[in-house]
DNA sequence: CATGAATGAGTATTCATTCAT
DNA sequence: TATGAATGAATACTCATTCAT
């Protein structure tokens, strides 16, 4: 038996509603920005497609610029969590790098609004300190820091600043995911993730090579 | 009777002066737009900076479109040939990779304003097929591919993909130049170099390491 | 089992209780119309300083209009009031008048909202067909009528038309708290009534220069 | 042979065109502000009525508000002048009394807009220090204290401080102003400055109660 | 009876573009 | 040719009111 509490009168708030519905919400609006960009996308069009008023909207989220920063945050999470769960009960290191790219790849191409929606965010908030992608990398970075020393320490990888690898692999993971949205490359996330780790664990050039100029 | 001129009527073309404005105006554009964004940037403003009038201004680009579009080609154009002079006259292929990409990466520092311009192309113009950087991109790659094929014909650097590296390297450099800014990292062009060639001539893992890989 | 009181179902009505908050409600109505203005004035920041929920408010007025209309009303009446129990058992007529100017001045001094709320209402409801002010001093003129009528026969005021006495004191009651509120004048009512009932009384010309007149 | 100035190119400014049109878009925008209220006033209704681009309007002010504000500002101004031109020549001082209140009541009731402009003023910018109607109260003032103490010298009014004298005048002229136009009261300004000037000039009271009072 | 979640009509202002001079 | 006066489309946000609980 179920005791009902005892509520003030009035209608009651549903926190559940209110959570599915701020969630349908950020879904919605992330599909409008990612395709008409921050300027082009209209509120009343957002409301109509979710079926409420445009007051309701606002009831969520204070002004547009908030409704997409959330937007901006969720995806984000959602591709903590994504990278986080793809090495979750992995010991290998090396394994580890070799799954978070492919996880991070994998996301981006099945969420295409993602990328659109970080450029929109620079070219509208250039005054936000720094884009909520940054905020989340640098959020993420300990951990990998970490791992990178251990490998030096076991003569695993090459003696070297651990930021000069962090810093070179973030970099160009950001600029794979730009470069393939906007160019529109469609090699599967397995491959170029099968690239990116030839590459920067062995470098470009023959052993001999590199053996000179060390 | 009036005795009519040997040549048509009207104030006579001097394209030099059109030229010289011309650029006077995209110069001033490149700053107006990465400061304030494309749809912040008010042609007024830039009428007034310019000392025209905006009608002016018009009789030049046929809209703000236009010159927008046309300042985007111009600091691309000049990031190309200083890249391009960085290399003249040299020979050796290794040296010319890190002249290059010293070359890239000291040009984006002394312009800000370029790496803004590419955020705001996308931005408001996601429907152009593909972004201008992205052309020139295309435009130059044939030369260094041919570079790769004869390195790797002499050993020199390891069989694989042309493209593989051509990405990579490529997507590296566009991420480096977007989260330096992005971000507000100093490290001077230099140093920043040096880390790129370190970990793409011989990647991060020791020599064992990789080795084993093989 | 549950025993059913004798008595209809639902809350019964406490018309005291209703009453008690009708008057709360005014109360705190007219501090923020007259802080705010009619526009600017928000139900929801009422509902809030009143503790109760805004759809509660519209179960005791039925819409803002009625709700500032129903504010002015209460203040005029108090005015009224106020005046009346001023002249209360006050028999020298002359000294009724001097007792009614200065409950008046007294009155809008101390509630400055009450000159506030008259402008709000003309400026937002101006299709009324006279302002609550203008119903209230013609309900109330009556006797002052009959009073100047009186003293005119006993001959202690000037012969003239009666209505040339009301309006002119009338108006300048008016213009006085009007100008009083606007300018931010600090006279005490005290005094400000002595320089009414002097000019009023005996005008503003030296005897002789009052005999050359007639 | 009229001379033609050597001007810059470029469509020329026809700073007589700019004056009219100025004039026109304000009587526009008294009558529309008269008659709607300010909020209720639409600059698009506004424009259209002027057979003028909205984005004109805001070329001639920047904002409803300074629109509003100069047409108040405007009407103000003729009131003074119609005031000053009356007594323009008069040299008897009850006389230039006599002709201000009576130009004063001629203009109100000529421009009923001027009222109801006054009271939307008020409404909707109460933290202006000073409504427009006592700055120019202020302005005006001194000339007729002057006079005032001078009749005091000359015994020709009673000795009584001078402010008393404006203060009363002022707020009464104010007072029937208002309660006219509210009251829609039909009297001429002819009675009706007759009516006033009686009373400011001797009083309501008989001389024997007036000799009985000193 | 009391509540507050939901609604949607209503409006000032900007700025790219045109075109008369 | 150069100018800048004129134009008008386009859009986020508020808040009085309703009504399900």
């Amino acid at each position: 038996m179920k005791t009902v509490a005892p509520r003030k009168p009035g209608r009651p708030v549903d926190p559940e509603l209110r959570d599915r519905r701020c969630e349908e919400i950020l879904d919605a609006a992330l599909k409008l920005f990612a395709e008409h960009g921050y300027s082009g996308a209209d509120t009343q069009v957002l409301a109509d497609q979710l079926g409420i008023g445009k007051g309701t909207l606002y009831r969520y989220f204070s002004s547009k610029e908030r409704l997409f920063l959330a937007a901006v945050d969720r995806v984000m999470r959602r591709l903590r969590v994504t990278v986080d769960a793809s090495i979750a009960g992995i010991d290998e290191p090396l394994e580890q790098i070799g799954r978070a790219v492919r996880a991070y790849l994998g996301f981006v191409a099945d969420n295409p609004g993602f990328v659109e929606i970080l450029i929109q965010e620079r070219a509208h908030f250039k005054d936000r300190k720094k884009p909520t992608y940054f905020e989340h990398r640098e959020a993420n970075l300990e951990r990998w820091r970490t791992m990178y020393r251990s490998l030096m320490s076991e003569g695993r990888i090459r003696k070297m600043p651990v930021d000069r690898i962090t810093d070179v692999f973030g970099d160009l993971m950001y600029g794979t995911m730009f470069a393939n949205y906007f160019t529109g490359r469609q090699r599967t996330p397995e491959e170029q993730a099968k690239a990116i780790l030839d590459i920067m664990f062995c470098g470009i050039l023959a052993p001999t090579e590199q053996r000179r100029l060390s």
